[in-house]
DNA sequence: CGTGACGTTGACTGTAGTCAAAGAAGGTGG
DNA sequence: CCACCTTCTTTGACTACAGTCAACGTCACG
């Protein structure tokens, strides 16, 4: 049972047996990968995708000073480079940030999903565009947020996603991400992020320490963040907000 | 004949004559839209996609003050919001720049090419899946380039399409974007769009007037900007450079 | 206990935003 | 065909947000 609870980004009772059953034979052994190591370069020619059973990786883009641009942060449940299946050469790198538990998928097996499963290719589908949906939201971010906004609308996003798998409660969550981290996701350098982090402590809004987040007030932080999850098609599930 | 001789991104002899015909079969009648048309809304539900056959679009998001911040630019041949097929809702909304000639694919007859054109299938959604890589050099550029670069860089961008449909000689091109526009694709405002456009030409790299763009020196503007074609997966029609 | 990575703060710089005004360009109607 | 109006472009002066540089503090780990 690699697959989690909640699966690309769905709860996973959207699947039936039968699909579920598929995906996890799909999958091959599960493997440890050390915190921060590079799995697959830019202009790699991939065979497998990434399942990511536990940890956090990122996808990120290097300038030519090789300081990197966060594209996207994974946390467990995502299936990091689904899109290398279509694309087969990646156009950025992957790594882990945290130790990692990952499952390759083999292109060939998800060949004969698509051959046979339309459903559950139509799933597949949907999941990649969810990941252009957060890309989506990401430009917006970086392109009309100021720097608290930034780092507000980040961390709503993730701790959004992680609600979805269980690892928020919705208050507290786990982000074992450097304020370089941080700053390599939103534009920013470490020094800003630190004051900005700074600024939404004294806002009452969030505290961040040790690799934990507290949202203390969520429906303000949402509104100076100008954070919306429609994109994440979260559904029902966010009826609560 | 409405599809052009390009698809999708693609030259169309990637496509077979089936295929082909099965696309031209799905879609509806070409209809005009007016310039600065909205087409979608946000949290529309679509029934439809878009292939757009003549004219600009685009796609965007508005800040809370109403301020547009713009995620994509499509050109003829673009299918727009194809990813609007598997997310049924729509998370941005998309208008027109220019006077367009737009083809509505019923996502009824989009449903049978899933069922029956496997091959098709998967060139749809890798279709789909070149869009979330320009979102993610979109994200690359707003993130980490400077101002003088995040101009140059998509003009390089929207040089390189035009040209594998047609519309660019390689120097010349038609870009019928105000300043406004330009600044609301790269986070800037107009104003400072007008200077940056004003040291590009000073630097002999490009110049830009009345909807025509002219790159002065290609090699000098690609390594200003740091724009790397790699992400448009154009393979071998870049080779030249 | 020492070392290195990460976080915090202050002083200064520079890039981009803001405000304002005037000049071109393009479209419309008299 | 010209006059007018609007939209777009251009420039200058000023402001402010974020980057840079530097130093110090803190924590975890070997």
């Amino acid at each position: 049972m690699i697959f989690s609870k909640f699966l690309l980004g769905r709860r996973r009772d959207q699947l039936d047996e039968d699909d579920l059953a598929a995906l996890e034979q799909a999958a091959g052994e599960v493997r440890p990968v050390p915190p921060r190591t590079l799995l697959v370069e830019k202009g790699d020619v991939v065979s497998n995708s990434t399942y990511l059973v536990d940890g956090f990786m990122c996808r990120y883009m290097d300038d030519r000073q090789g300081q990197r641009q966060l594209i996207a942060v994974h946390i467990p449940g995502d299936f990091v480079d689904l899109h290398g299946y279509p694309l087969k050469k990646l156009d950025h790198d992957i790594a882990t940030i945290t130790a990692c538990r990952i499952a390759p998928v083999p292109h060939g097996r998800l060949d004969s999903i698509v051959a046979q499963r339309p459903r559950l290719t139509r799933l597949l589908w949907f999941s990649t565009l969810l990941d252009a949906a957060m890309h989506r939201d990401w430009i917006f971010r970086l392109g009309r947020l100021e720097a608290v906004k930034k780092l507000g609308h980040f961390l709503c996003e993730v701790e959004a996603r992680l609600r979805v798998v269980g690892l928020s409660d919705g208050i507290r969550f786990p982000l074992p991400l450097t304020q370089a981290d941080l700053g390599e996701a939103c534009g920013l350098t470490p020094v800003h992020v630190n004051r900005m982090l700074r600024d939404l402590r004294e806002r009452g809004l969030v505290r961040m320490q040790s690799g934990e987040v507290t949202i203390l007030d969520r429906p303000a932080l949402y509104r100076l963040s100008e954070f919306d999850p429609t994109y994440l098609y979260l559904d029902d599930f966010n009826a609560e907000r």
